[in-house]
DNA sequence: TCTGGGGTCCTAGGACCC
DNA sequence: TCTGGGGTCCTAGGACCC
């Protein structure tokens, strides 16, 4: 057990929505949403502005939509945020080379393995803990100078009690947890409280009458056992006793790759959904490709018109990255799949995976067998349908909150379109709020573009 | 206008092996 | 002749997190 309280969980604030404020002087200080803008997305963030109107992460977009009508529906740019995702990691590598990012908003840092590390061990407990405040304000402050964003940062001597000090440092706040106050800390939590515990763990406890993790300390070990199986049971119960000995692990290779789409309208043909499976199959191996790793088992997932959710999943001998090894495996699975009544969802994905592409005889051996099947089939060929249907005549297509550029304008991002119209907003991360001007969508003037620093005068 | 997309970890049963 | 006991791999599903 650590002395000091050197492990800390930083924590972006309301992230995605908080970088198209600073992307947007117009939506400062207004309620932002940023998610899935179709018939059926969800709510990814809410600006704190959004959140007093009661939207939150994971709701429909169609109640956020009731709940606050004139926030700004924005879809995700994932590259801006992405870009100062980068940004801030790279802060926190300053401080420790010892980052272990959760997403891209979410980091633990150990300090103690960092260049504060001697002075922290030399320390006494609570220079150690003045130590570390220090550091934390500082690397908030770092962080607002060079993204403009603000984080949440708590510290303490464990990665659970940092991720809880964090948790109530929201927003724009710093939370130290001393050492050996940890128990005082949680005990009048609920249980909700703990990482780990969500909805259905919290209707088990409360139906043994835990609500809170004083309640779940005094259980013992043997009772949460029996309530949550053994791994969760003893999880739980070392939890709320505040203890948990887990070193930051940065550089944590990921253990599958996978793509999904919900559809606007339900699926209800096979060929339509064996064709959505090769595109998807495709999508996941530039995936695979672009982190140079190849998978062993090929994974099919199906969600239908109720909502009901399977996998089909298929080892192969040998890891491949090819993609008409992994589009036929996951057509292959598709057909064990009752599709009737319509399928909202399909996902493919690859797990099992390994560093290295070996000689990939699945590859090999399926090359060989469309071959022979095209020379079978040379007299009659295939009916040309796929290609036909593919691709209508692509209309461009804007979507709010979409960086562009026009010819004379400059930069802005579009507010909305439709009716053959799209608005566009001109405005930059460093300027004043700017004006709407409206153009046609086809307009040869404007085109779309990538996301502008937040600082740029900021190295 | 009901419910995204990308992940992680755990459990449990059956096959298979020694 | 009425019943082993592990260990590992595969598959499917579920809870949870951001």
């Amino acid at each position: 057990m650590r002395t000091v309280p050197s492990i800390i969980h930083l924590d972006m604030d309301a992230f995605f929505a908080a970088v198209e404020q600073a992307s947007k002087p117009s939506l400062r200080g207004k309620p932002v949403v940023v998610g899935g803008l179709g018939g059926r997305g969800v709510v990814s963030t809410a600006s704190y502005e959004a959140r007093r109107f009661g939207v939150h992460s994971a709701m429909p977009m169609a109640q956020a939509r009731r709940l606050c009508p004139n926030a700004a529906f924005l879809t995700g740019r994932f590259e801006a945020y992405r870009r100062n995702s980068e940004i801030v990691m790279a802060l926190l590598r300053e401080r420790s080379p010892l980052v272990e990012p959760l997403s891209l908003d979410e980091a633990f840092v150990d300090l103690e393995a960092g260049p504060y590390g001697p002075a922290l061990r030399d320390a006494g407990p609570g220079e150690g803990a003045q130590l570390v405040l220090a550091v934390a304000e500082d690397l908030r402050a770092d962080i607002v100078e060079h993204t403009g964003l603000t984080a949440s940062v708590g510290a303490a001597g464990s990665k659970l009690m940092a991720k809880i000090a964090s948790e109530q440092a929201k927003p724009d706040g710093l939370v130290l947890v001393g050492i050996g106050t940890e128990r005082d800390v949680l005990s009048p939590m609920p249980v909700r409280a703990l990482p780990g515990i969500g909805p259905a763990t919290e209707q088990a406890l409360r139906r043994a009458g835990l609500a809170t993790v004083a309640d779940l300390a005094a259980a013992g070990p043997e009772e949460l056992v029996r309530l949550l199986g053994r791994a969760h049971g003893a999880g739980v119960h070392a939890m709320a006793l505040g203890l948990d000995d887990r070193p930051v692990v940065p550089d944590r290779d990921a253990k599958s790759v996978s793509v999904e789409d919900t559809f606007e309208v339900d699926l209800a043909d096979r060929d339509r959904i064996l064709r959505e499976i090769d595109q998807l199959a495709a999508r996941c191996v530039r995936r695979l490709h672009a982190t140079g790793r190849s998978g062993r088992t090929v994974v099919l997932k199906v969600r239908r018109f109720d909502f009901s959710t399977l996998t089909r999943s298929e080892t192969l001998r040998g890891p491949t990255d090819d993609e008409e090894v992994i589009a036929s495996t996951a057509r292959r699975l598709a057909l064990q799949v009752d599709v009737t009544g319509g399928v909202r969802l399909l996902g493919v994905g690859v797990s099992q995976l390994a560093d290295f592409t070996q000689e990939d005889l699945f590859a090999q051996l399926e090359r060989a067998e469309r071959a022979e099947r095209e020379e079978r089939e040379e007299s009659e060929p295939e009916p040309a349908v796929a290609a036909a249907v593919e691709e209508p005549p692509a209309a461009r297509r804007w979507w709010p909150g979409q960086d562009v550029t026009h010819a004379e304008l400059g930069p802005g991002w579009v507010q909305g379109s439709g009716v053959g119209r799209v608005t566009v907003r001109f405005e930059t991360p460093d300027g004043p709020p700017g004006r709407v001007r409206t153009f046609a969508v086809d307009d040869p003037e404007l085109e779309p573009s990538g996301p502008l620093p937040l600082r740029p005068g900021v190295e």
